[in-house]
DNA sequence: CTCGTTGGCTAATCGTGATAGCTTTTAGCT
DNA sequence: AGCTAAAAGCTATCACGATTAGCCAACGAG
C-alpha cells in the first residue's frame, strides 16, 4: 500500500474545504479521511485531534481574510476602503462557509496561540481603513471593536440564514457601509468630556498590560 | 417508581438553564436527564429529539430577549431607546449565553415554525426603537437589519471571548451606540436616488411575496 | 542491503444520540 | 373498590464519531 504523503498543512487545507461543503459542524475525523482516501486513525499522525484541526482551519482563515482584506483595501481610502474591506469579509463569508465559522467561538488559548497570532494579523487591515477618518487614537480600540461588531454581525446573520425576507440582502449591505461610514464622519468630529472614559468593567482572563496608560495591542483578539 | 412529572416545557427550560451552565454545545441529553432526574429515554417521550429540544430553547430565548427588549425600551426614544434596546439584549447574551448561542445558527424550517414565529416577534422593539428616527419606511428593512447585525456581532464577539484587548467592553459599547446613533441621525437625511433600489439579489429559499410592489413581512427572520 | 524512523492500518474503547419493546403508574369509569 | 387503557419511565441495544494501542510496510541514509 502505497503512502498518501500526508502533512498536517495538507490536512488542514482538505479540512477548510471540506468544511465549506458540509459545513464547520458537520465535518468529522472520519468523513476528513475518508475525502483524503485515508482511514479516520492516519490523521492523528499529523494534527492532534479535532480541536487542534479546528484551530489549525481557524487559523488559515484568518490569515486568508486578512490577506482578502489587505489586498481589496490597497490604495483606497475613507468609505471606499470600508465599502472594500466590508465586502471583501463578507465575500469571504459567503464563498467559505466553513472556514468562516471556524475563525467565530474559539478562544484563544494564550498569547502563543497560532489562532490568536493569525486574529491579530487580521486586524490590520480593518486599522487601516480607520485611519482614513479622523479617530482619535485613544478611541481606535472602540473604532476597531465597532468595525468588527458590525461587518461580522452582519456575515454571520446571512451566513446562517438569518435574513428571511425578500428585502435585497447586497443593497441592506451598502445601507450599512452607508450607515457606518455616516456615523465615523460623524462621531470624530464629536467632542466628549474626559470623564466619559471611565476603564471600570474587566473582563475576567484578559491581558491587561498597559505601557504610558494605553493597553498595549500587541496580542489578543481586539 | 414515582414519576418525575416532565413536560416538554419543563424540559426545555431546564435545558436552557443546562446550556447557560455548561455552554449550549456541551448540552446533551443524556446530562439534560441526569439534571431532571431520569434516564435519557424518558426524554423521547415528550420531545422530538436534541434537535427539537434546540429549536424550542432557541425559541424560548427569542420570546424572552423580546420581552428583556421590549420591557427596556418602554417609554423611550431616540438614542435612549437605542442604548437600553442595546443593553438589553447584551445583557442578555452575557447573563445567558446558552440561550444567546441557540438563537443563532438555527435556519427556520418554514414559516410554521415556532423559531421563526418567535423570532419575527423579537423584531417588534427593534421596529420600535427605529420608529424614533426619520427613516424611510423603504429603508425600514434595512435599518432593522443593520441594528441586528450591530448588536448581534457585539454581543457575539463578546460571548465568545472575541475581546481580548485590556480597553474596557463597556466603553466600546458606549461608543458603538453613539456611532450608530450619529448614524441614524445623519443617513435619515441623506437623500439617495430611486434607482439606488435594485432588488436583484435573492436569497434561495426565502419567501419573496409582495404587496403593492412591497415585501410582506409577515415572517421569517427580517 | 540493512536498519531505524515514519506513516498508514486494524482492533478496541469510550461517550453520545436514538430507537424498540417492556413495565408500571395514573386517571377515569363502572 | 376494581378494571382498563394511555402515558411515562426503564433496560437493552445499535450506530457513529473521537481517540488510543499496537502491528507492519514503505522509505531514506549509511
Amino acid at each position: 500500500m502505497p503512502r498518501a504523503g500526508l502533512h498536517a498543512h495538507t490536512i488542514t487545507a482538505a479540512g477548510a474545504a471540506l468544511a465549506d461543503e458540509i459545513g464547520f459542524t458537520e465535518l468529522t475525523m472520519g468523513r476528513l479521511a475518508e475525502r483524503l482516501g485515508v482511514r479516520a486513525p492516519s490523521l492523528y499522525k499529523h494534527i492532534a485531534g479535532q480541536d487542534d484541526l479546528n484551530r489549525r482551519i481557524a487559523a488559515l482563515a484568518h490569515a486568508e481574510i486578512a490577506d482578502a482584506i489587505g489586498t481589496a483595501t490597497q490604495g483606497r481610502a475613507g468609505r471606499d476602503a470600508l465599502a472594500a474591506a466590508a465586502h471583501a469579509l463578507r465575500d469571504f463569508a459567503l464563498t467559505h462557509p466553513g472556514r468562516y465559522a471556524a475563525t467565530v467561538g474559539l478562544t484563544p488559548t494564550g498569547p502563543g496561540d497560532p489562532v490568536a497570532i493569525a486574529a491579530l494579523r487580521g486586524l490590520g487591515p480593518f486599522e487601516a481603513v480607520l485611519r482614513g477618518y479622523d479617530i482619535a487614537p485613544e478611541k481606535m480600540a472602540h473604532a476597531l471593536r465597532a468595525l468588527r461588531s458590525v461587518f461580522h454581525g452582519f456575515a454571520d446573520l446571512q451566513a446562517t440564514g438569518g435574513f428571511q425576507w425578500s428585502t435585497d440582502v447586497g443593497e441592506s449591505f451598502e445601507w450599512l457601509i452607508d450607515l457606518i461610514d455616516h456615523g465615523f464622519r460623524h462621531t470624530a468630529e464629536q467632542v466628549r468630556p474626559l470623564d466619559a472614559v471611565r476603564f471600570t468593567e474587566r473582563l475576567p482572563g484578559a491581558d491587561h498590560r498597559q505601557v504610558d496608560g494605553r493597553p498595549v495591542l500587541g496580542h489578543g483578539v481586539a
